[in-house]
DNA sequence: GCCCTATGTCAACGGGTGTTGACAAAACTT
DNA sequence: AAGTTTTGTCAACACCCGTTGACATAGGGC
């Protein structure tokens, strides 16, 4: 897994043990959700010991809640004219070579999402940066139904991308797919 | 939990303590997946030893199994007039629907969908009995883009349903997003 | 009534979990 | 170089899990 060497000076440096950590935690929230990872696993992977998580982070809730707080926020997905919303947004979703950052945020959700410990954080960091910013941008009345369905749709249409590697659509198929989707969340904005 | 009682003239009954023990099983399953449910609290709701799983259906995988053996085909979600369709679908997904099979069936899937041990069984349910269907019940030019469109949405609100608890709206934005959904859905069938 | 099977309980096992505190070693301070 | 703080390891803890085998008891067949 990913582990950080320490190029510093230190061999031993808290800071970097600390981002290790992390960094392995996120690389198998992602592929596991938080019920499926162990502590040790994590520790492993960064090379370290299992006692450390505690120590840097005060247990396995904390560790999860900083993985999750290191998602970028919605807004920059969300930004400029809204007449080209669908179309910029499905384009984004379809075509654009993927942001990790988005993508592993949205399967940490999918995958944690059944565990009771892992489902307040949850709650709490995809209201702080995804319905919220959409909701804000959106505007108008029922702005935060609107934003649950914009959000909704993207979160679907972003873990089917993932999951089956493109959607497993041919170009003309993916094309008409892309349009169709523009469409809708065009639609599903308007008031 | 569900509870079955021996109305029966045997006051012990393996067929009764069976039944119960899915039914329990059922309910904790679609609740909180695969992993966070404990045979001992299953065993519990049915108001039996847990060592009755072991002997009654082998281990908790093979119960699992059967749970999900025991969902309805998934066409059903997808019959009847072409024209309601998003109207139904949306009030599926949206209104209260406890004793919605179709729908429990689905939270099953997405709830135990980050458990190794559950993925196998799940795969094979969830193709046959929802991705499949759905493609094959729409038909016409497109069908495979369309197909996704409408799984990706279902699968979208159906997480932020599971993780938000009900969405996190008051009745009247749950109604206008009810509304708004089933609009976007019958448009994403169209050819 | 007795027997024998069906049915359910119980205690224990081996293993994995997150967490904790004592200890060792490295690195900084003086 | 000695002393002190930081950093990492280790062993143990208490808990929960799924599973198993021995035991208790209910209930139908005789």
């Amino acid at each position: 897994m990913t582990v950080i060497h320490a190029v510093a000076s230190r061999k031993r440096n808290a800071t970097v043990t600390r981002a290790g950590l992390l960094a392995a935690a996120t690389e198998r929230f992602v592929r596991e959700g938080y019920d499926s990872v162990s502590l040790r696993e994590i520790a492993s992977d960064a090379g370290v010991d299992v006692s450390l998580v505690s120590r840097y982070f005060g247990g396995k809730e904390e560790l999860f809640s900083e993985v999750l707080a290191a998602c970028p926020s919605g807004t920059e997905m969300f930004e400029g004219d809204i007449h080209d919303f669908g179309e910029r947004l499905a384009t984004k979703l379809v075509v654009d070579t993927k942001e990790d950052k988005d993508l592993n945020c949205l399967l940490i959700i999918l995958r944690s999402a059944s565990s009771p410990k892992a489902r307040e954080a949850i709650r709490k960091s995809g209201e702080e940066r995804f319905f919220g910013p959409i909701e804000k941008w959106l505007g108008g009345p029922n702005a935060n139904a609107r934003a649950r369905l914009i959000a909704d749709i993207v979160m679907g249409v972003t873990i089917d991308r993932v999951i089956s590697d493109d959607f497993g659509l041919d170009d003309a198929a993916r094309e008409h797919f892309r349009v169709r989707l523009a469409r809708i969340l065009q639609s599903a904005i308007e008031i």
